[in-house]
RNA sequence: GGUCCUGUGGCCGAGUGGCUAGGCUCAGCUCUGCAAAAGCUGCUACAGCGGUUCGAAUCCGCUCGGGACCUCCA
């Protein structure tokens, strides 16, 4: 029997049992992108990651309710002091209106992430969407005493708070240090005197006039803090407590703090039992972020065009390039590690389209039973899907194996080892064989007929017209291979 | 400055106190008209220095290196 699912859990720092508030139903919310840039390598680990804990959940029968954001307000450009919402910056540089950016964005954002065949989330709520419920919950929380208006704007009260709860049992921080630890790091921010404290964050912020994306409200004309947005729409979509949250380890302190603080403030409850992050993209070790600039973009990469890449990598080459590491680890991009991942990767679709074609024989050389315990073992170990992989790749060995009648296995084994595989490779990671795709319909007839007068010069010792149509093939994208059943082809991604 | 994470073989990247992770690369072999593919074989690592232990890459301490967060960030 495979073991039981296991989560780490930031909030307790430890790994856990996954036990769901109301099995067999799972609230899954994921904090999604803010869309005033297209996405770069970095903006996809989440919904990759986020893709498998969604997939492999709904694979064991759960029914998970998934619901990732779209940030379209909020974030502002330095600080929630200086009041400009990154929207609006950009709508004033393109001349464009807020909501087309946003939209525009968002699109190239979908595109990317379809492209990684991630599944679409249940509910994707836009946060300018979510006024309404932002602006209901700032009201709450004033009542419970946790929040202050001053001069338009409205601030968490974090001293407050701490009077009867943790602030900072999140992301491990002590209030005192953060108290003292301000000093000099800290910017002198324009308008803190607001604040009763430093460390208050803003739930609403006043509009200026120039500021293009603003709402009517009980304190006047303005915009919702950034933190906001994800507990009205978490709560308004999975209940005050859910199950799941995720997002990356940059999001831990303060926005996931403050998530914590705020519908503590005002619910009385903790809105999720497991808090889920995943670790950075680096490149050149360092992290992979908007504002140090140093991003690849998704686009980049799929076409080649980024001048550190040294050729163009398909997006299922990034997504197994990805889940080739743990979620919590670090992630080091090159260009070494893409080819890598793009080489194993074919190498595990050659070995999945292959043993649907595997001859049983009487017996099994191995225990097919014990592989595919391990692999849901590894995803059962807080979603370990390199260990998952690696066990995949160890069925791609005996696959091959049998194939060149090097090792058997029973027809009882190979059923269920055809339906094992299957299920992990497309069900749970999601992968899709881009070649098998691209070639089919049009393309494979051609090829069979050109296949066919190769083998008719073969065999007629012709070897200068059956290179000459192999090589030929080869420039055009097409890789012939000889095998002891015949000849097959593979078509190769090339911009 | 504070809090925390991390350092694995040519590259990427798992991992447990004692038993080969895996992928890629490289070399040799089998197969093949040649090549590719596939298979087989080889390459045994855990930053440094101490300590705990019968035994540590895995636990503890120190040193050195890298990184994250403390400010928008996936």
């Amino acid at each position: 029997m495979p073991s039981p699912l296991k989560v780490y859990n930031t909030l307790t720092a430890q790994l856990e049992s996954f036990d769901p508030i109301n099995p067999p139903f799972v609230g899954l919310y994921l904090c999604g992108p803010t869309v005033y840039g297209y996405p770069h390598l970095g903006h996809t680990r989440g919904p990759l990651v986020f893709d498998v804990i969604h997939r492999y959940l709904a694979h064991l029968g759960y029914k998970v309710r998934f619901v990732r954001n779209i940030t379209d307000v909020g974030h502002l450009v330095n600080d929630a002091d200086e009041g400009e919402d990154k929207i609006a910056k950009r709508a004033k540089v393109e001349q464009l209106e807020p909501m087309e950016i946003a939209q525009h964005y968002t699109d190239a954002y979908h595109f990317c992430i379809d492209k990684l065949n991630v599944k679409r989330p249940s509910i994707e709520p836009r946060a300018s969407g979510h006024i309404i419920e932002q602006i209901e919950m700032i009201k709450q929380i004033i009542d419970n005493g946790f929040a202050y208006e001053a001069n338009g704007s409205v601030y968490f009260d974090v001293l407050k708070y701490a009077q009867t709860n943790d602030y900072g049992k999140l992301s491990g921080r002590i209030l005192e240090d953060l108290l003292a630890g301000a000093g000099e790091a800290r910017r002198e921010l324009e308008g803190q005197e607001e604040k009763k404290n430093p460390n208050d964050f803003a739930l609403w912020k006043k509009a200026s006039e120039e500021h293009i994306m603003q709402w009517p409200s009980p304190w006047g004309q303005g915009f919702p803090g950034w933190h906001i947005e994800c507990s009205a729409m978490s709560a308004k979509y999975l209940g005050k407590t859910f199950d799941i949250h995720g997002g990356g380890m940059d999001l831990l302190f303060p926005h996931h703090e403050s998530e914590i603080a705020q519908s503590t403030a005002c619910n009385h409850t903790n809105p999720a039992k497991y808090w889920m992050h995943h670790n950075m993209v680096t490149i050149n070790g360092q992290k992979m972020a908007k504002s140090l600039n140093n991003g690849v973009m998704i686009t980049e990469l799929f076409d080649g065009s980024h001048p550190l890449l040294e050729q163009a990598y398909s997006p299922m080459t990034l997504k197994f390039f990805i889940l080739q590491a743990h979620y919590r680890s670090t992630l080091d991009f090159s260009n070494d590690a893409l080819k890598a991942s793009e080489k194993g990767f074919q190498r595990l679709m050659n070995a999945v389209n292959l043993v649907n074609t595997l001859k049983p024989g009487n017996s099994s050389d191995f225990d097919v039973t014990a592989l595919k315990e391990n692999t849901y073992n590894a995803l059962n170990d807080d979603f370990n899907t390199p260990i998952a992989i690696a066990n995949l790749f160890e069925a791609a060995g005996w696959i091959n194996k049998i194939n060149d009648g090097k090792a058997n296995i029973s027809a009882a084994d190979l059923e269920v080892l055809k339906s094992f595989i299957n299920a992990f490779v497309f069900d749970v990671l999601g992968l899709v064989d881009e070649q098998k795709e691209m070639g089919t319909n049009l393309v494979d007839p051609l090829m069979q007929l050109l296949i066919t007068m190769r083998n008719e010069a073969k065999a007629e010792k012709d070897y200068k017209k059956s290179d000459d149509i192999r090589n030929k093939l080869l420039q055009a994208g097409f890789e012939l291979k000889d095998g002891k059943e015949g000849t097959t082809y593979t078509i190769n991604l090339k911009p």
